[in-house]
DNA sequence: GAGGTTTTCGCCTTAAAGGCGAAAACATGG
DNA sequence: CCATGTTTTCGCCTTTAAGGCGAAAACCTC
C-alpha cells in the first residue's frame, strides 16, 4: 500500500513563489537537517518522470551539495548520514538522485577544482588523500595529488604542520586552497586553450 | 508596458501531466519548429528567479539539443535560426540560457565526443574542422583536431573521399564517428584511471 | 606539364600525469 | 641516546596526450 514508508528519503520540499530553487533548498536543508556551511552548492538535475511517485506528479530539481569534512553539522534524529557505497533502500527514486550526484562530484574531483568544498581550511596532503580517495572510491596517491593541485597552482602551504601521529612520522605540513580556487573552475579546454592560433602559414 | 513583445524567445511551452520533460520539449520542438532530428539532447538548467518573467513565477528548464549540420529542419515563418555570437534582443532570461548553451556546447566539445551529434553521419576532417571552429569560437587546427580524435579511438575512416573543390586540391577522405562514440561519453578521469592504483609498497 | 590548392603524414617539441625510491623528520624501545 | 619503525616529502625518470611545422600526396586548371 505504502511501498515507500518507512524508506529512507532525501532532504527536500515545495517550492515557495518568492524563492528561487537554490534559495529554496537552502532553507530546506536549515530547518530540516542542520546543514548549513555548505561550500558549495550545484544543480544536479531535474527528474520529472510522471511516475517517479505515487499520485500527482511532482517535478524535482536535484543539488549536489558539499560539506567540508571537518564540520559535522547536528542533523535531527530522524535524518543520518549514509555512506554512498551501503545505500539503504531509499523511497521514490531517490536512489538514482544519490547515484548521479556521487558520479558528478567524482567526475568533477578529477577535472576542476571541487575539491576545495570538501576540505577543511587547512589540511595535510594525506588527509586530502583520504577526501579523495573516499569520494573517488580507489585509492589516490598522495605524491601524485600533491602535485598534479601544486602545479594547477591550487594548493598553498601555510607555514605550519600538523602534530604528528601517535605512531610518530614526519609532522605533516599543512596546505591551504589558493584563494582563487575558492570557486569551481570548470574545466581546463582540451582541445585548444584561448592562446595563439593556428593560422598555419600563408593565408594570403 | 510589455518589455517584452517582439523579441525573439527560445521554443518552448508547458510541460503536460503525462509527459516528462525531456518529452516534453521534444514535443514542443516537433511543434512549434520542425527540429525533430535531434542527435543529442540534455538537460542544460533549472532557471527559477521569480521574477524572471512578468506575472506568476514560471520554472523553466532549459535543454541543450544539437542537430547535424547536414540537416536544415523547416521552420515557421515566425521562426529563425541566429548565430550565437549576433544574438538579438531576446526576452526574459533567454540570452542567458543562450549563453549558457553555448558554454556546455563547448566545455564538452573538449572532453567528451558530443562533436558526433554536430556532424553529419560522414564528413571530411576540414569539414568538421569547421563545425569545431564554429562552436567553439576559435580556429582550430585539421591536423591536430584529426589526431585526438583519432587517438581517443573515435574517427573511422570510410574508404571513400569527397569530391575536391573547385579549386581542386587533394580529395577529402570521408569519416565516420566510430560507433561507440555515438552517446555522450562523460570526462576521461583526469587525476586517476580505472587501472591499478596506489597501494605504494608495504602495507603490510 | 607547370603551378596552385587542399589534404595527409611524419617527426619533433611541449606539457601533464604517474611511478619509484631515497631522504627528511618525527616517535618509541632498548 | 642510538637503533628502528613510521610517515611525509622531494627528486628523478617514464609514460601519455596535445600541439607545431614542414614535406609529401593527390587533385585541379591553364
Amino acid at each position: 500500500m505504502e511501498p515507500h514508508a518507512h524508506r529512507w528519503s532525501l532532504p527536500g520540499g515545495r517550492l515557495r513563489s518568492d524563492e528561487d530553487i537554490e534559495t529554496s533548498i537552502k532553507r530546506q536543508l536549515a530547518e530540516k537537517v542542520d546543514v548549513r556551511q555548505l561550500a558549495h552548492v550545484e544543480q544536479l538535475a531535474v527528474f520529472s518522470a510522471p511516475d517517479r511517485v505515487p499520485g500527482p506528479r511532482v517535478v524535482a530539481t536535484a543539488f549536489l551539495g558539499l560539506v567540508p569534512s571537518d564540520n559535522d553539522p547536528a542533523i535531527p534524529t530522524d535524518t543520518r548520514w549514509h555512506p554512498v557505497e551501503a545505500l539503504p533502500r531509499t523511497a521514490f527514486d531517490h536512489e538514482s538522485i544519490v547515484l548521479r550526484a556521487r558520479d558528478r562530484l567524482r567526475a568533477k574531483l578529477s577535472y576542476t577544482n571541487i575539491g576545495f568544498a570538501l576540505a577543511p581550511p587547512t589540511f595535510t596532503i594525506s588527509a586530502l588523500r583520504g577526501l579523495y580517495s573516499a569520494a573517488l572510491g580507489y585509492r589516490v596517491s598522495a605524491t601524485n595529488l600533491q602535485r598534479v593541485l601544486s602545479r594547477r597552482g591550487l594548493l598553498e602551504p601555510t607555514g605550519e604542520t600538523a602534530l604528528p601521529g601517535r605512531a610518530g612520522g614526519r609532522p605533516a605540513a599543512l596546505f591551504t586552497f589558493a584563494r582563487r580556487s575558492m570557486a569551481v573552475t570548470d574545466p581546463f579546454a582540451v582541445l585548444r586553450p584561448p592562446g595563439q592560433n593556428e593560422q598555419t602559414g600563408k593565408r594570403s
